[in-house]
DNA sequence: CCTTAACTTCACAAATTTGTGAAAGTACCG
DNA sequence: CGGTACTTTCACAAATTTGTGAAGTTAAGG
């Protein structure tokens, strides 16, 4: 990395879009990652993957989001971390280069909505013992049954509500691949 | 509490239900508690809640929400405001009394599934003015219009398999009020 | 191999969250 | 009106979480 033709150290224009104002974005990723944080997802991990989100390419190395988020290494390790771990974002080994780059698929966006799969499973897990325990002619028992068919309802419906999103999205993106 | 007559002192049997192990119960409690904490909720609300689904009436007093779950007064009352807020539970002043109680309709818990809505409004929101400001015709614009579609999708989609399920519900178990 | 660029792990300090006791507020009842 | 039985609010201590710097690890490139 010795060649000041080809210099990257001020990579403020990283986009190819002139007309783009970082304080929008910035702006814009703090807002919504704020949003997610509120929901429940941690703050350092919606701060990256809004920051990706909102990225041209969609493609970001470590360096790039700390810099843009202002946050050490370590907590964009910790971050991506997290991120893969939940398929929100793919990691990928620049093969010319030391440095990992992480990816965002418009597809895995929702791919991890549907992800809480593995919460619901273990949601009716509990609430079946639960119907047992408590004896499922009791009215206590009544209740956790129905609380368990509307989940096991639910985990159903959900499986058929993204097939029809694939359909969906094609009709109104193509299918491109991202 | 002066009436040896109508003894509700010990109310480990109250009558309906012999077979119950209050052990079991609490055991129930405490794990369906920590996986909806897990899950972003609270930790006292959680139980809180667990505890209202899992008792025979589905109405429970401060007092003995306190009592069952060892905490204090205070910490009843912040679960409970928490709780009402999020449409979980319903208060009620008992007319002859000075206590509250504390109810759980079996159907609240999936209304309050649905109320995410107002959640995901939000999200909307900020992703319209983020495509807006990135522009709608760069790469980034696209990926934020394409979750945001994905986001209106699954709200419509939310509202019909509500309709779903109060149609199966009545199928499963009739149309009793609780 | 040895150097060096990049990523990860670890111990710790700062910030935030949580639950409590105690005081204050409400409203039923005599 | 009190008196009393609850409930809520508030300040604070304890526990948990979060992000950092620094040391440790891995692997590319001479």
């Amino acid at each position: 990395m010795s060649e000041p033709s080809t210099d990257r150290v001020h990579r403020t224009d990283a986009g190819a879009v002139p007309g783009r104002d970082p304080e929008a974005v910035s702006r814009f990723v703090e807002r919504f990652a704020s949003q997610l944080a509120d929901a429940g997802m941690q703050r350092m991990p919606a701060r990256v993957f809004v920051a990706l989100l909102s990225s041209d390419t969609g493609v970001m190395t470590s360096a790039e989001l700390g810099e843009q988020l202002r946050i050490s290494p370590a907590a964009v390790s910790g971050a991506v971390r997290y991120l893969s771990q939940q398929h929100l974002v793919s990691r990928e080994r620049e093969p010319g280069s030391r440095r990992d780059r992480y990816r965002v698929h418009s597809g895995q966006w929702y791919e991890a909505v549907t992800n809480r799969d593995a919460v619901l499973r273990g949601w009716e897990d509990a609430l079946r013992e639960g119907v047992q325990q408590l004896g499922a002619d009791t009215p206590a028992g009544r209740r956790l049954a129905e609380t368990l068919a509307f989940f096991e309802f639910l985990q159903d419906e959900i499986n058929q509500m993204m097939e029809r999103w694939r359909v969906r999205r094609k009709e109104l993106f193509g299918d491109d691949k991202d």
